[in-house]
DNA sequence: ATAGTAATTATGCAAGTGTATAATTTGAAA
DNA sequence: TTTCAAATTATACACTTGCATAATTACTAT
């Protein structure tokens, strides 16, 4: 019997391209950047090898694509829940903080993720950019919701002591976000988000609390 | 002319494993798991390659051999100010957090490690058990210090609470620790320790303070 | 129906990978 | 000085890697 000459379907190249990104983004979590090689990308995506060469001029553009898609992909889902609660500003700082620590964005994935990529971030400059650009977005946001939340109690910070705050408060929220995703067992469902806002409240010195909405998202 | 064959030096097995080890980590840290060859190895530890197999039977070995000595490095690291203060707890929790937050502990090689280390941790239950344990240590360590502090002013935590202060406070660390070693021009020098005292402050309800010598040694 | 073009598969290649094994050299003991 | 086991180097092999290029196929327009 003769070998026969596998079948295929044409699809478009958006579709294509999102198929491969997410395929590389599984390998690299799984086996990072070097373990997601060009063939098991293509085996994953059901694809042959020479396709992804027709969609992206090398594996390091693939990588790229697929880092970017992530980080903003991180980003969204990050910004929706506070932008849709319409009360205080307070309770936006809180759903910012619950949103963060919740998944899908707490999640052994995620993390993986982000430690694959992290070597590539520190050797590569446009990597770095993209990074440093993330980071920054994120704590500008919690910066902007801390500062809302102050003043709205009548409380005001200057600009340098806010700034700490919002470090400070970052650092919480990614060391329990790195914690929750590396040791997944270690955590209570639920635990994450309420150490998260009675920290940032702490912190701040805010009378933050998870909505009863919020609490009974996470049985 | 004739290629002669390379001179050499015996050398005891500790120093030949130190050494190899060390080439280990460097390269681990700069390529990743993957990207630390064995070749590439070898010759940074200034030997061929065959040298590896004589004394870690596979590259795994070497690998997780590596990966316990970088562990136990690091808890040495943070483990030796906090008991050479000799003053009341709270000076110790604050040498405690101030060392953690303070090369070489915060540092691009050490989180490159850890990133790297991360996927191997997740997969293998070996090295997952490394972590955990180290992981554990550290929140004991940092638990116990809180409690002292907490008694020696006078106020007292029941056990549950207390494990979540202890996470918390971990959190802010871990997450200053990370941003520190990510984005190492992020932030002025001595700013992590300071605000990490400060943020342990305000989620214990202590009254932590940075000693003058321990500000004078990040200028 | 037919032709044509772009999408997709198939094949090949040079370099790099871990590991196995054979060949030498070193340093200390006799 | 000679001997000899252990340390070290050298070589080989099978397999994987990214990339290049040729061969086919599926769909669109005519």
């Amino acid at each position: 019997m003769t070998e026969e000459r596998r079948k295929f379907k044409r699809e478009t190249a958006e579709a294509r391209k999102a198929a491969l990104i997410a395929a590389t983004l599984e390998l690299v979590a799984e086996n990072g950047v070097r373990g997601a090689t060009v063939r098991a990308i293509a085996e994953r995506a059901d694809v042959t090898q020479g396709l992804i060469r027709h969609y992206f001029s090398s594996k390091e553009e693939l990588i790229s694509a697929a880092y970017e898609h992530h980080m903003t992909y991180m980003t969204d889902l990050t910004e929706a829940p506070a932008t849709q609660v319409t009360g205080c500003a307070v309770s936006r700082l809180s759903a910012f903080v619950v949103a963060s620590l919740t998944p899908p964005v707490v999640d052994p994935r995620s993390i993986g993720l982000w430690a694959s990529f992290l070597n590539k971030v520190q050797q590569d400059p446009v990597m770095r950019q993209i990074h440093a650009q993330t980071y920054a977005d994120f704590r500008d946001r919690l910066e902007a919701l801390i500062d809302a939340a102050l003043r709205e109690t009548g409380r005001s910070v200057a600009p340098p002591g806010l700034r700490h705050l919002a470090i400070a408060c970052n650092a919480v929220i990614d060391g329990l976000w790195l914690e929750g995703g590396a040791l997944p067992d270690a955590f209570e469902p639920g635990e994450l988000p309420e150490i998260g806002v009675r920290s940032v409240g702490a912190i701040t010195g805010l009378e933050l609390k998870m909505t009863p909405q919020e609490k009974a998202d996470r049985p």
